[in-house]
DNA sequence: TTGAAAGCGGTACCAG
DNA sequence: CTGGTACCGCTTTCAA
């Protein structure tokens, strides 16, 4: 691996000069082409951990998601990545695996690695922890919120869009609904719940059943079956897991109930009528993350900012 | 962000001896005492940079698919973060968009970040001008091979796969087999189209049809018309996208003809028994090309092995 | 414009 | 077992 000294040898000019005209700067012609030349001759590429090392800039982006193969963070981490690769940043990823401790550990994986700045959809609620883990290194939250306003943090309107799309169900007809819903201690699974349980409230009717999903496809299955035992007519899931578990559920009764999905996806297309869905702006989300981590990075200093994403 | 002199200081020992104990050494026990004090009192953290810089290890691998959004990407990519977590390493995701030229320039990139490997799902078929971007990074192939045997890779018995899967289907009944089949420049998409006419050819049957595909859901539908129009009773999609497309084409006449899929995954739920699947073991993938890569790193020169995962 | 030199934060070698 | 120090490859003053 040929170094930047190398090519000032073989170009006849210090290193202070190469540095300096790779970096944009502009120098006599003939030291151009020289060093252009020594460049081209030796394949020379500049290594960028010594560079980073001195710039104190890694353009490294870190994601921590709480498993990987999950439509979800696969979509955000493209967002994020397409966001940033055109600004010279590379992403690294991180699976927490849903365990807060593992998480911490990979928060502070990537702060040795100088990562400058952090994608998290966090596991847990320990802000401060995360906190500490990261340092100065600014972190941008997906879809949760934490207690206290010390992240920026991307998010959509889930209260809205799930009472949009329950009062439509209702409109439509539906009466004896049912949700399968997301853990409790997750925020946006809260915020879906309220939605339907305004949206129903509203129009005077009472849930049959709300009964809790982990966000597994085998939650929504469970679900929904005990939902079928409730006699529902319509089914809200929370997510994209459960809406697949609900639709996969093997039941004759399922004919009949609708079901209304948080990112559905191309699930509609699969099964026709039942499935009304409901879909997140995955890739918009990860790129706004991004968005926000890059003006952070700018200006360590402004004021947090939570944005709220249209469904 | 304090540094190891600080600790050195703190400590009231030498930036060797803290160096040492960092990384393992036993000293005396009072001075480990003394330094696990500073370390903890500081918050100290060691910088991976600079660590990587002196060893000549980055302790980065990195990860380049033609599309994050994929399944079988975000599998292997879980395979590959699960089976290096444990050892140290960190994975760098890269997007080629399924472009020889921007891949080319990820590979490259990763190299510039002196990452330790490389485990790539190729889109094209230079090898040269990967090896070339790669210097002498290691790199392990997913999913495809390259016609000089210059990279280790992983595959699965996609021809063997595929024979079987057909087989089964016409001793099922199946007698009129048509194929939506993967791009010609793709060496599985060949293997698996080569599965499918070894078995038909045995029985002493001729495909009704084989559309190309070129892999996207949008590929899937329109073939899986083409292929009604045609008459069959019986459909092997060669891909997961393929396989969700032919199945989410609305049209009645649909509901007569048995879909074989490669990589249907939890379609098989949402779909009855319209679909039979063959799924690869993708994360298993990802672990194996990350033994590959391990296994190369550790000996540069052992001989190059292809390894062909069963279905 | 250019060259020389001082680090960035570690590791590893060499004496002691 | 420990301290001192050269150096990894690059950027960035500071003078010339």
């Amino acid at each position: 691996m040929p170094t930047i000294k190398d090519v000032a040898r073989e170009a006849g000019v210090s290193v202070g000069t190469v540095s300096r005209y790779l970096n944009g700067a502009v120098l006599k012609e003939q030291n151009q082409r020289r060093i252009d030349a020594a460049v081209a001759r030796l394949g020379y590429r500049r290594n960028a951990l010594a560079r980073s090392m001195k710039t104190g800039r890694s353009m490294l982006v870190g994601v921590i998601v709480p498993a990987l193969s999950n439509m979800f963070s696969m979509r955000v981490i493209e967002g994020v990545e397409h966001a940033l690769e055109g600004r010279g940043f590379s992403v690294l990823v991180a699976d927490s695996g849903g365990d807060a401790v593992r998480e911490r550990e990979k928060v502070a994986l990537l702060r040795e690695r100088m990562a400058d700045g952090l994608v998290l959809m966090p596991s847990g609620g320990a802000a401060r922890a995360i906190l500490r883990a990261a340092g100065k290194m600014p972190v941008a939250l997906i879809d949760r919120e934490m207690d206290e306003r010390c992240f920026d943090s991307v998010l959509v309107k889930n209260e809205a869009g799930a009472y949009r799309m329950v009062r439509a169900a209702i409109a439509d007809g539906a009466r004896r609904l049912g949700m399968i819903a997301g853990p409790e201690t997750v925020q946006t699974a809260r915020e879906r719940r309220a939605g339907f349980l305004r949206a129903l409230a509203e129009c005077r009717l009472a849930p049959v059943t709300i009964v809790p999903g982990d966000y597994t496809v085998e939650g929504g299955k469970a679900g929904m079956s005990a939902l079928l035992d409730a006699g529902v007519d319509a089914v809200f899931a929370a997510n994209h897991e459960l809406t697949v578990g609900a639709l996969s559920l093997r039941d004759p009764r399922a004919a009949n109930v609708r079901v209304l999905g948080f990112d559905g996806m191309e699930l509609g297309d699969l099964c026709g009528e039942r499935l009304t869905s409901l879909n997140q702006p995955m890739e918009e989300m990860g790129r706004a993350a991004a968005g926000l981590l890059l003006a952070r990075i700018e200006r360590p200093d402004a004021p947090i900012q939570s944005l709220r994403l249209p469904l």
